[in-house]
DNA sequence: CGGTATCCGTAACAGATGTTACCGTAACGC
DNA sequence: GCGTTACGGTAACATCTGTTACGGATACCG
């Protein structure tokens, strides 16, 4: 890590650091000293960025939303329509390559964490309802005709098949290759009337 | 905890005090000493049925994959058709009660844990695999004119909507109330065909 | 009733962990 | 060039963790 100090860049690169250890070593082995030495400093730099080890958990946290929004709202920008808009933010959120698999760890255990950290489980609600509120919108723009309720049900349904699809296959790529979640996730588009043509 | 030494009803009870502590405190505080305060022994106790911390995990998720699939054995037993077992099985993986909720708050602490851990992810593995060919099964038996590929694609969106239902919820139950849930699994049903009546 | 084996709680140990205090050093203004 | 400031590494700390060793108590058996 370089000599001056770039706060908002050190606090990313501790950040991808957290991502990495949690990823290659899991939420167990989440410690201070290992997020250092993957960052490549020491622990005086993890404390004097932040105030303490929970408060980089939820920078870690927070960023790893932002990244993934961002990424997501590049594919509904690059989008032709409604339908493949749909497609493709849902086929983001599977598991079907390194990255996204190692996403997919990496959002597990922020989950795990959660469940002992009041202020981490805060942000998980905040993202999970603007993730939610999004793919309403999608939904809604692909199925102009639909009613709110239905809108709402089949674009819970499909999140979820979409969250459980990757959390299967991060826990076991070699039983969920990335053709079999493709066809999952096609198969369900069709059924509810939602597909391409 | 009684003076006298029923080993198997004491690894039961130890491995319910890890249910216990990972529903209530989460992972991180997983400790020997959480699980044996909760089970109201020492860590005397504790150590003295597993040799390490590993092996009382591993046991605790094994039994609960063995309690699950009895659950599930006495679902599909008393149902009156195909496609009712099929709902009445994947309905108890909704998070939908108290007992649902930290069932599957424990569960996504299972798979956390398993990421660092060689032999729990091998469980994990396995036990995942016992559930798709029971649900491949179920779907066949609700769907007898599909191919087993129509079978097998259809079995893996509704297990991972509902893994992903239940871990939506067990993070934000108020957001997820089993009512919502409940539509959700009726609705994909009747997409893909296989609603009753 | 005495000896023995088993059970399990107590307490200690080494190592790891979050956090704090301290200090050398490099950048920057005068 | 020099003093000041802030950056970040080092090392210490109290605490917690998994694990081991020991000891008292209890049940079992002859």
């Amino acid at each position: 890590m370089s000599r001056t100090a770039d706060r908002p860049a050190q606090g990313e690169a501790l950040s991808r650091a957290v991502w990495e250890v949690l990823a290659e070593q899991g939420l167990e082995r989440l410690t201070v000293r290992a997020v250092a030495a993957a960052a490549g400093c020491t622990t005086g730099l993890v404390m004097h960025r932040f105030p303490n080890r929970r408060a980089l958990l939820r920078h870690a946290r927070e960023l790893l939303h932002e990244t993934s929004r961002r990424r997501v709202e590049a594919l509904e920008a690059s989008a032709t329509s409604p339908r493949e808009a749909l497609r493709a933010v849902l086929r983001q959120g599977l598991a079907i390559d390194e990255e996204t698999i190692s996403g997919s760890v990496v959002w597990i255990g922020f989950l795990a964490a959660a469940f002992a950290d009041d202020e981490l489980i805060e942000i998980h609600r905040g993202n999970n309802r603007l993730w939610r509120e999004r793919l309403e919108r999608l939904v809604g723009g692909a199925a102009p005709n639909w009613s709110p309720e239905r809108v709402s049900t089949v674009a819970l349904a499909l999140s979820a098949m979409v969250e459980g699809a990757a959390a299967f296959a991060a826990a076991d790529p070699a039983a969920y290759p990335a053709a079999t979640q493709e066809r999952m996730l096609d198969a369900a588009l069709e059924a509810y009337g939602l597909a391409n043509g």
